[in-house]
DNA sequence: CTGAAAGCGCTTACAG
DNA sequence: CTGAAAGCGCTTACAG
């Protein structure tokens, strides 16, 4: 055994701890950790045994300063009063840390500086508690991709980065195919004409999910006319735009949203006019919000656990998505959306 | 100047490259950012010079394992199936994040084996990457508070421990005042009866928002018979339970309930009865969920971010809040508890 | 007030 | 297959 180092009690135990226990030196030690194929058998299950027996785990941040690598990446987070009604980006940072492959990596939450979110990116990198980001919310002219392209740090997004069409690496969901698959939904459901509310054209969220809509009713062979109207996101707008579309839809007609919100202000107006969501008008959403669950809302879902996965695939194992990856959303049926009930 | 110390381009600074350009020793450098008071003022500021030029940040890692403490905090995220309406604790993640005292102190979110709850603990703690934990939904028999006492690891709790009263490393927010408020606010908007709808008896946080109401009611010297319904958080049986509770109401009534799904249940209720929420029957929800304010449902919002702020107070500075704090809740007043509208 | 020394817990060539 | 050496970037006594 050679001689005992003295351990404190209730300190936790290092390496050495576990070397002196094993009778080897503390490089077979790291060797039993990261490269078991250069130890001899039986060495290996003896320091395994004690590696159990200590409760050793290695010390984190002593790894990150030998190796020269954090295995971590920040995504940025910020106050409340910042998001939008569904929370999609918070459940999105809650899966990537769930997904995290935890032998391996971890995920660090950053809060920027407002005012200069980018420092923020530039300070969290020299810390050293990361080695790159993975993106989210990513906006038209967005800082944040050309300066972690400059400085070749890696990086996944989560969102198309639209600016820069030659970036692959990124993880979305297909806003244009969950409305497609919507209009497809509601007129096997008996529903003969689909109207569509969305924003106000310009933004490209919203202007593929719009073009999710015109594509299906053109090969669907629906009323050419169907009508397409706009609303910002807030709900009494919302409500005064779907009035209006209801006034130019005939009967046995549906309304397909770009947002649980809109639809919030669609099964309104529908109610308004003494109509009944479903039975009368049909109504559908998106992003399967808490809040269509709540009011029995149909709603596009987006599979927002897989694209975690899928992220720290890009991050972790880049070869094994060499291209960009658009998931197909799911359609979360609920009663606003069936004619018989 | 001394030699000019050979820097990689692109690598990041270290102490040593600020110390040669500063033309004084790394250990200099130490005491400018750990003890400005023992440096000279123009070593310091000519010092300071450098580290701003050069956008030196210490290497976190290294401070870590030299220091023995990662000034990190842990706190447990789970899968988002686990989590209820209203994300109070993904928005807890995220003011905890914005309000880390980030000089000093950053979260890790992790997520532990949902078999082995305390085992994710353990090892979180072992890897070095956290001194201690902030613990949210604390459940009665929570093996993780006495678990972090017996190895006395530093935490706090968003939530009282019900289990253990004489801890008093926690915040919460304070539910029997927040539906009192509701009551004191629906008499005053011209409501003469209030009833309950609440969970089944038996859980701590329920019985004490029930107490809320009780205890209102009989200080106001409102009808002493003002019946109290239980429901499961679902909100088909909300619905019932609160068509059962207006059955025994009189006119001119109100129901304050223990969260927004059950005063979900209660507009679809007074709705069924042909009656039209807050012009005939009041309605106040708990959470201010995105429900809530898509509903117009006036309902007991919770401080989380002032929650957030006082937990890293008492991580991080235990000296000013040596008991618990209890915060009050404000009301956001909606539609549903007007009778004018 | 400033700097030489030691060391936090690991990993990575490299020599034996 | 195993171990002695060097070093990642810092901080903390301590001597000058």
């Amino acid at each position: 055994m050679g001689e005992e180092t003295t351990t404190v009690p209730g300190a936790r135990p290092t390496i050495v701890d576990v070397a002196s226990a094993a009778g080897v030196s503390r490089q077979t030690v790291s060797n039993v950790l990261n490269r078991p194929d250069r130890v001899a058998p039986d060495t290996l299950e003896r320091v395994q045994r004690e590696i159990d027996r200590l409760g050793f785990t290695p010390h984190v941040s002593a790894q990150q300063l030998r190796r020269k690598r954090a295995w971590a990446y920040g995504f940025e987070v910020n106050p409340s009063g910042h998001r939008r009604m569904g929370h999609i980006l918070d459940e999105f940072l809650v899966e990537l840390t769930v997904s995290a492959p935890s032998h391996t990596s971890h995920l660090l939450a950053f809060a920027p500086d407002p005012d200069d979110v980018v420092a923020g990116y530039r300070q969290t990198l020299a810390s050293g508690l990361v080695d790159g980001f993975v993106l989210a919310d990513t906006r038209q002219s967005d800082p944040r991709p050309p300066w972690l392209i400059e400085h070749e740090v890696p990086f996944v997004s989560f969102g198309r980065v639209w600016d820069l069409p030659e970036l692959t690496r990124w993880v979305d969901v297909d806003g244009h195919a969950g409305v497609r698959g919507a209009v497809h939904h509601l007129v096997d459901a008996g529903y003969r004409q689909v109207g569509f509310l969305g924003w106000p054209a310009g933004s490209p969220v919203g202007d593929d999910r719009r073009r999710g809509w015109s594509d299906a009713v053109a090969e669907l062979g629906l009323d050419a006319s169907a009508p397409a109207a706009a609303s910002v996101q807030d709900i009494d707008e919302a409500t005064d735009a779907a009035e209006q579309l209801l006034g130019r839809l005939g009967p046995d007609a549906a309304i397909v949203c770009a947002s649980d919100l809109l639809a919030l202000g669609a099964l309104r107006a529908v109610r308004n006019r003494g109509l009944r969501p479903g039975a009368d008008i049909g109504v559908v959403g998106f992003d399967d919000t808490d809040v269509a669950a709540a009011m029995g809302l149909t709603s596009v879902h987006q599979p927002v656990a897989e694209a975690a996965r899928i992220a720290w695939d890009m991050l972790v194992d880049p070869a094994r998505h060499p291209g960009p990856v658009l998931l197909e959303p799911t359609l979360t049926i609920r009663a606003s959306s069936l004619r018989e009930d």
